[in-house]
DNA sequence: TTGACATACCTCGAACGTCGAAGTACTTTG
DNA sequence: CAAAGTACTTCGACGTTCGAGGTATGTCAA
């Protein structure tokens, strides 16, 4: 039943994942209720679609990540690094891109 | 080298096929151009998207195809049916969800 | 104590749609 | 004649998202 291939996502989570990471270190449990909160409950990525990302971004150094303790409890705090910069700021253009297109797509000669 | 998942673009094909064809009735070749066209350059879909598309389309019911002699060269033609306007509501709707959630996370607290 | 629930991380396979390339064939243009 | 445009088709590669399932600890109530 898993409908795999949701249309419009392709690229979120990693976009998402960096912009929020962006305005502040956070942890992947803390950035799924955030990626609800900031999106307005529209968009919600699940603990499975997350870490991925998040490993991925560090693998390839978009990402630092540190490990912190709190309450005996083991957390992993990501950072952006440089190259995480660029590559959000690629991304938002991509988006901007696209978003743009297909508006001037749906808009244009309003009909059937 | 083929960069095959190119960010933001999942369901873009298929909801922009069906704006298109919503509009007016028009073959694949045409609407590889129009799609250029209509989204001022910024998505530019191949055959190789478009073709299958269709195809895809069509085997669900959401197109009718219709072949067409024209200068002894056969165009296929595909209209619109009226679950393939459901679909395309359901899309669109789809879209502007999408869309606006990435929105509210881009714009706020500007910031790093 | 026990159970339930939240926190926190991780991994897996499935699904599937996009993409460029390559191929056919006919027509128009130079 | 050759080259470029028209028109349709198919293919394999890619890789990312998704839900489900699994581990472990902490907290709170009964």
């Amino acid at each position: 039943m898993a409908q795999t291939n949701p249309p419009f996502m392709s690229g979120v989570p990693e976009l998402l994942v960096l912009r929020l990471l962006a305005r502040q270190e956070m942890y992947g449990y803390e950035l799924v209720k955030a990626v609800r909160l900031v999106t307005e409950e529209a968009i919600r990525l699940g603990e499975g679609v997350i870490y991925p990302v998040l490993h991925g971004l560090e693998r390839n150094g978009a990402l630092r990540a540190r490990r912190k303790a709190v309450n005996g409890r083991t957390r992993v705090y990501y950072t952006v690094t440089p190259a995480g910069e660029r590559r959000l700021a690629k991304l938002a253009d991509e988006w901007q891109r696209v978003r743009t297109g297909i508006e001037s797509a749906l808009e244009s000669p309003a009909n059937a």
